[in-house]
DNA sequence: ATGAAAGCGCTAACAG
DNA sequence: CTGTTAGCGCTTTCAT
């Protein structure tokens, strides 16, 4: 049933009828005990609705799909205590390997993945730190720089930001430091002050808008570090009457399929989720079967201008 | 290790040290082969990305969460064979239950789960032709006729349906049903000529706009039986410089979360997939705990008056 | 090229 | 309440 090549047809044809006969159905739980490998993969994302992660969810399931792996989801809901549990409860389910969301988590869940033996892959992330943590995935400061440096180059100076929780998000984080640095770089009023985090809903984007409004009517730009945000912020200035980008700049972050159809349609930095999501799967795949830890590959990322950024408005 | 409360503390704790200093870990597979039972549940989505299913994965995963279950996801991209070859696939990993979406599939299928001793939950389709196979689902159908009935009651009577392929997607299939009805209701020109079938993708919501304005410029609404068309096809009349609602109304179909984000605002059928997830969830879980069928519900659904809906424009 | 035997790590049923 | 035993359905190794 295993080997078709070494087997006489004579044989086959034998098997196959007595397969038929019984109803005999493979047990894959028994396949994977007795080999001691699953055939499965686990993947924990934080969050499956408006959100970018479906994209990279949606590649990884096809590529293990087509490569008889099943994939056993977990969904993290930005708590680390929750994606600790997943992580453990994935690993007592014997996955072969795992694909993980940010490089950010307790030293003693990555030696406890290391102990099962099981090789993974960090997503979203960059992580160059260790060489012992591959990571299949753009640099999110880098992306943020180009974000910061559109605005600056079309004469933004007061530029305010919006973005996930740094402190259970080190995406976010890293997007926010590129803010805090690019606005150190033109000697910028930046500060925690024009700061807000929030999370991924379009009405806390929107109600991040109106609380940057409301303290600082100088702002001539915002930078919303992901385009739910971004959406709910256009929103805000629609209805406070304000014309983007003619009375204020925004520029999104990921490049969400609905981002060109916003009104105006969102500048955006765009970020390649389903390449990173086959990748990610094709690499640990490679690395299940090689036995070696997989190999990391920095994603390409694109500025795309659209129609919600310009020129400040003369003062 | 699994009844603590009828353990002695003293060998408990003799356990748990023993536990400790050996590094066990309770191993998954090896519980569910002795077990015969998994805690794991497969569910069958057609797609995850731009899509209101995702809002219905992401609270079955966490009512299976805490409940201790792993859920297994399949992603079949609207292919029945895919299909077929995922539900094998999870009842060969011996799942201890299934969430489907859809209600139309081989009939073999079904027998095959039945074969399986396993239950099942359909979502997104009421199926009551037979008791044998339970649903969580709202009614497509009631749906799409309070769209087209807020249409009619506007004074709308050539209008136009984008819709998606009714072949491979029994709910875009209940949702035409649903068009076809109402416009022979009114007497309506309705024929072939004014439905357009495609894929979930703003980009073919947008061209299936195209299509029928070209076909037919005396068009006053269109009803779009899902808001990722309606968001593509309220584009393309933006670009043909046509005024919605003022020159044509259009009308969604899920309340994705970004509906309300759209310009104009999209008027459309909210449907409860956060709900329908969670109860098909607890409904599948409390069939596998008792071993009877899971029982069916029809949930609720409304009609969201926005902006993107009026009175046609007089001749 | 095929058959036989010994587990994989656990649960369940039973005896103590 | 605790210890022992026989599998769960397969793979793997070894013999034939």
């Amino acid at each position: 049933m295993n080997n078709p090549a070494t087997v006489l047809p004579g044989t086959r044809s034998t098997v196959e009828q007595v397969i038929e006969r019984h109803g005999y159905r493979s047990h894959a739980i028994a396949v994977s005990l007795a080999s001691s490998r699953s055939l499965s993969i686990g993947l924990i994302i934080p969050s499956i609705t408006n959100s970018i992660y479906a994209s990279s969810t949606q590649a990884i399931q096809s590529i293990a799909q087509s490569s008889g792996y099943t994939v056993l989801l977990g969904v993290s809901e930005f708590s680390p205590t929750l994606e600790e549990k997943l992580i453990r409860q994935l690993l007592a389910r014997r996955v072969d390997g795992l694909i993980l969301t940010g490089g950010e988590r307790n030293p003693e869940l990555y030696d406890l993945i290391d102990g099962h033996g099981i090789p993974f892959v960090v997503t979203w992330k960059l992580v160059e730190e260790s060489n012992r943590r591959p990571s299949v995935s753009f640099d999110n400061y880098k992306g943020a720089c180009m974000a910061m440096e559109h605005l600056v180059d079309l004469g933004h100076r007061r530029i305010g930001l919006i973005c996930g929780r740094t402190e259970v998000n080190d995406r976010a984080r890293e997007r926010r430091r590129a803010y805090v640095d690019a606005m150190a770089g033109i000697g910028g009023s930046a500060g925690d002050g024009l700061v807000r985090e929030a999370d991924f809903e379009f009405d806390q984007g929107r109600v991040a808008m109106r609380e940057l409004l409301a303290q600082d009517n100088l702002l001539t730009a915002v930078f919303c570090a992901n385009d739910i945000q971004a959406i709910g912020a256009l929103s805000e200035c629609e209805d406070q009457g304000l014309k983007v980008p003619r009375d204020i700049s925004i520029i999104g972050f990921d490049d969400l399929p609905v981002a060109q159809y916003t009104r105006p349609r969102l500048t955006t930095i765009r970020v390649p989720a389903q390449m990173m999501g086959e990748l990610a799967a094709t690499r640990l795949l490679e690395s299940i079967r090689t036995g070696a830890q997989a190999v990391s590959e920095e994603l390409p990322i694109d500025l795309i201008v659209r129609d919600s950024t310009g020129r400040p408005r003369p003062a």
